[in-house]
DNA sequence: CTAAGATAGTTTCACTTGAAACTAATTGCA
DNA sequence: TGCAATTAGTTTCAAGTGAAACTATCTTAG
């Protein structure tokens, strides 16, 4: 008695998970490209810099959920515009020293306002309530699907 | 006075939308790839048509929010396969007229199956109501973010 | 101490991807 | 009609990607 709903793609969770966050990932991408000639990656290693200086491209890589090469990548190309500074680590000259430059937090002050603004915009179109749910119910999902994964 | 909340990429929407959504499709593209030698693209394509029979190629696009030179190869490697059968349509011969091969219909309905338990599998880890919010949700962000993107 | 294994990060290679250019067929309009 | 613009689908080209191999450094077991 395997009586199945029918696959309806537009129905399927992943399925609209994988357009839905494409889709805002595209728009953020575009802008921030056109904006300061910066990829996503790029991005992303920026962001957690900003927050927590020093980093090792280990740990960078570990914070983005982006494997290491390409965070070795992002890095070569933040390096060779001046706006990542890195050093060698003194108890382990395998690591790096990672810290974003003055030019790089120049950048970075005028993009986490957008991005802030951006998450707004895509939250304006739920009220409160949903809000909440959404948090908690991401944190779910992360927390099941991800746990091996973050560390 | 612009107090900003810290850019913490870990509870930044976007971000988690995108890890989260790439983590699920991977494990999933992983599966069909080992098991049925199928890409992600292949079997969107192949879904639509199980549902929707002799579509041509630009409203399979529409139907999986695919662009149509990713269409036209994953319709090219499932024809060498005899996975989709192609025709012309008669009224229009720069269109086509796609359908599953009996060969296709076999792989289909061994898949949709699987891809239903995967989906069972991930909202395990919701209540109840925490999938009713979860689908509204994502509902009112679909609307929203694609109103452009879907016909 | 030192050799074997582990780790940080980079490079290479093969593959995927999207944008733009292209071909063939159709439509619209003078 | 008949030619310019549009549309369906494919091909080309340049860029991005991950897996595996690689280099340099560090750790550990004997």
């Amino acid at each position: 008695m395997s009586e199945h709903r029918p696959l309806d793609l537009e129905h399927f969770l992943p399925y609209r998970l994988s357009v839905l966050s494409n889709t805002v990932s595209r728009a953020i991408a575009d802008m921030y490209q056109r904006r300061f000639a910066l990829s996503i990656t790029e991005w992303r290693v920026m962001a957690v810099l900003g927050r927590y200086d020093g980093l090792s491209a280990r740990e960078v890589a570990a914070r983005t959920a982006m494997d290491k090469v390409a965070v070795s990548r992002a890095l070569a190309r933040l390096i060779e515009a001046t706006r990542v500074e890195r050093l060698v680590a003194d108890h382990d000259k395998r690591q790096s020293v990672l810290r974003l430059s003055a030019k790089g937090w120049k950048v970075y002050e005028q993009i986490a306002p957008l991005a802030l603004e951006h998450e707004r915009r895509l939250l304006a179109h739920l009220d409160g309530e949903e809000r909440e749910w959404l948090s908690r119910i991401l944190d779910k999902l992360w927390q099941a699907e991800l746990k091996e994964l973050v560390r």
